[in-house]
RNA sequence: GCCGAUGUAGCUCAGGGGUAGAGUGCUUCCUUGGUAAGGAAGAGGUCACGGGUUCAAAUCCCGUCAUUGGCUCCA
């Protein structure tokens, strides 16, 4: 028998036999690291533990704790779960059951049977029945003819449909006890490791994401090797849902929904909007040190405008209908995007290349009409205010510019604390061309600008197809929510084909007509869909400066209520923002309620301070700070303002 | 838009074919207090809306609206 040479990650070689199995391999160095691998990466390739290895080859053994230990779990849980299903529910047809990120999902067919959404522990246990069986997966190569008999037989069209889009001999079939699944693999050893099991929710989804055609039911779930990791994971998802905008915000009077005013369209109360007034302030100074202009436009615009723009060709059906008039055949669309604007801006008067670039920013609203079953909290709205600007100029400038924005966009995250977030390059999906305006050459363009200014910044980025605006790419910058769903925020893209259409032009040094080069961008993206992320990632713990609340003044008694507002109008002369509890409450009970509203400062003034001239110092979520004069506050309190805001500048 | 769930007091929620419940908030009174809930009394609801079944509907059925978990979509 042959031997084949096996390097271990710390780069050791050792020698087996030709066809050994990572898991023989493990055995042979440890015991224990055998009873945790889950599966093997060979020569990069993720492979089943069990799965012979005939040639040389790197070896890496993974466990629960790799990432790829992980899916290919919850892989093998998703067989596991349909086993279960064609036990609990025989005859059910299968779609796909993929691993994603915290977990698994099955999509199944229930045919005629009543699938109620309370058996879901039955699921569970039967779950773990099967899993308790310790039953191997294994790998079978199969024909594409054998294939299709078996799929046929069992009456299964989903899987029958699979089979069609794949290659004669590329096709495995794994088993698991009585369940045979098309599938590539890999998987884990056996079902043994599934220790605990739970059925998230269920859910509707169209068969191979086609809306029209059958919608199957789609069971998401999670296993764990053990039962602890399971509660400590339900005990996290609980954890994250007390950081949902959506609770915080009312909890907190930030915003507010009103059916009679329409879904969709938020209600800012005071609180929200003072947050949202100091967002906006805040860059709006950081762009006058860019450079750029504020603008002002209306939020209609002609039905003419979007058909230049070309916006109403491609989203005028699906759309707030236009508005009429009294007047014959006059039209007006609601203003689902600002550059149309910003484009008849600058063509009001004529441009040289020495005035370029230009930079037109607005605080713009728009409405967009979202598909009812899209609307979510502040993260996706009919009527939203994008911190909107359209820069125009000359093609040397682009990759300045662009790499300029990106700086802009780096600072605005970094001032506010999201550290965590994915660059993404949203390109053409060059299969489906009919869904993009503009020429090929000028796409080419501009998407190898955005690749190379982002590489150039050294941003770490994420290439997607498809995911480009239909006139141009896009770098956006993603950012999750509390329960880990990705949301877009920032937005660069570069544009070529607007220009073209509303036939913008700049004199150039050779006194020729030129067009310029556009970029849109939006370092929030929109203001609501901000300040959601933004109350997510501090769970309602605003930096100082933006709290719209900073101090709470909480007098003794009744008697230090006059104390109290000279305090106040002292503070509020100084831009302090803040309140006076003047209930006839005890202090534990105002500052218990001023932990809850989470003001970060709270000033305590009873005999002590009145007669002092003094505050008592409580820090949310920190306790008393002793005490000081009133001006020692006021000089804490910007210093502690300027810590925050002057991070970065 | 599609599949599923939910809708009871300002808020968080219990209940459930026979005149509506708690906690909290709110109002009033007592209390004038020192770092996370002082006490008492009171007001407050067409049980989302519209139909149907029933002697009787907040409760059961149908529809609509809104919210929500996903899917599709996202200028």
């Amino acid at each position: 028998m042959s031997e084949i040479k096996i390097t271990l990650p710390d780069g050791s070689e050792r020698s087996y036999p030709k066809g050994v199995k990572a898991l023989d391999v493990a055995m042979s160095i440890s015991e224990g690291l055998a009873r945790n691998v889950l599966v093997a990466k060979v020569n990069g390739e993720v492979w089943d533990a069990t799965r012979p290895i005939n040639q040389d080859a790197t070896l890496q053994l993974l466990t629960w704790n790799d990432e790829e230990g992980k899916s290919t779990m919850w892989h093998s849980s998703a067989h596991l779960m349909a086993e279960a299903l064609e036990a609990l529910y025989p005859g059910v047809k299968l779609g796909i059951g993929p691993p994603i990120d915290g977990g698994f999902y099955y999509d199944v067919d229930f045919g005629d049977q009543q699938f109620d959404s309370e058996n879901l522990q039955q699921i569970e246990d039967k779950m773990l029945e099967l899993a308790r069986q310790k039953n191997e997966f294994t790998r079978k190569d199969i024909s594409k003819a054998e294939a299709e008999k078996y799929f046929k037989e069992k009456g299964d069209e989903y899987k029958l449909e699979l089979i069609e889009g794949l290659d004669d001999g590329q096709i495995t079939f794994y088993q698991q006890g009585n369940f045979i699944d098309l599938c590539r693999g890999p998987h884990i050893p056996n079902t043994g490791f599934v220790k605990a099991a739970k059925i998230l929710n269920v859910a509707g989804a169209y068969w191979r994401g086609d809306e029209n055609r059958k919608q199957l039911t789609r069971l998401y779930g999670i296993t764990f090797p053990k039962q602890k990791e399971l509660k400590e994971h339900l005990e996290l998802l609980e954890e994250a849902k007390k950081r949902d905008h959506r609770k915080i915000g009312k909890e907190l009077g930030l915003f507010t929904f009103s059916e009679k005013v329409g879904k969709g369209l938020p209600l800012w109360l005071p609180k929200g909007a003072v947050l949202r007034e100091r967002l906006e302030n805040f860059l709006k100074k950081a762009q006058v040190r860019s450079g750029y202009d504020q603008v002002v436009t209306p939020h209609i615009g002609s039905k003419e405008l979007y058909i230049t723009s070309g916006h109403y060709a491609k989203y005028g059906e699906d759309s707030f209908k236009p508005i009429t008039t009294p007047a014959e055949g006059e039209e007006f669309l609601l203003k689902p995007m600002n550059c149309p604007h910003h484009c008849e801006i600058y063509k009001s008067s004529p441009k040289s290349y020495k005035d370029l670039p230009v930079r037109y920013a607005e605080f713009g609203t728009v409405y967009r009409y979202e598909q009812s079953g899209e609307l979510h909290g502040l993260t996706r709205v009919r009527g939203f205010t994008q911190d909107d600007a359209h820069i125009f100029c000359r093609p040397d400038q682009v990759k300045d510019e662009f790499a300029k924005v990106i700086d802009l966009v780096l600072y605005v995250f970094s001032a506010l604390g999201f550290e965590d977030f994915t660059a993404q390059v949203s390109l053409r999906d060059p299969e489906t061309p009919e869904k993009y305006i503009g020429t090929d050459s000028n796409w080419q363009i501009a998407e190898q600008a955005i690749i190379d200014v982002s590489a150039a910044k050294g941003l770490k980025t994420k290439v997607e197809l498809g995911e480009a605006a239909f006139y141009g790419p896009k770098l956006d910058f993603m950012v999750k929510d509390a329960l880990g769903r990705s949301w877009q925020l920032g937005t660069i893209q570069v544009d070529y084909t607007l220009p073209d259409r509303f036939e913008l032009e700049y004199v150039g040094s050779d006194n020729q007509k030129h067009r310029p080069v556009m970029i849109h961008r939006a370092p929030f993206g929109s203001m609501e869909r901000f300040v959601a992320i933004l109350i997510e990632s501090t769970a309602g713990d605003f930096p100082l400066w933006l709290a719209p609340e900073q101090i709470a003044i909480l007098p003794i008694s009744e008697k230090y209520h006059e104390y109290a507002k000279g305090l106040y109008s002292n503070l509020q002369e100084r831009d302090i923002r803040g309140y006076i509890d003047e209930r006839d409450e005890k202090i534990g009970k105002k500052i218990r309620d001023a932990e809850i509203k989470k003001i970060p400062f709270m000033l305590i003034v009873g005999e002590q301070e009145s007669a002092d001239g003094t505050v008592s110092l409580r820090a949310h979520g920190k306790g008393d700070q002793g005490s000081m004069k009133i001006e020692e506050f006021v000089t804490f309190f910007n210093k502690s303002v300027d810590n925050l805001l002057n991070k970065e500048n």
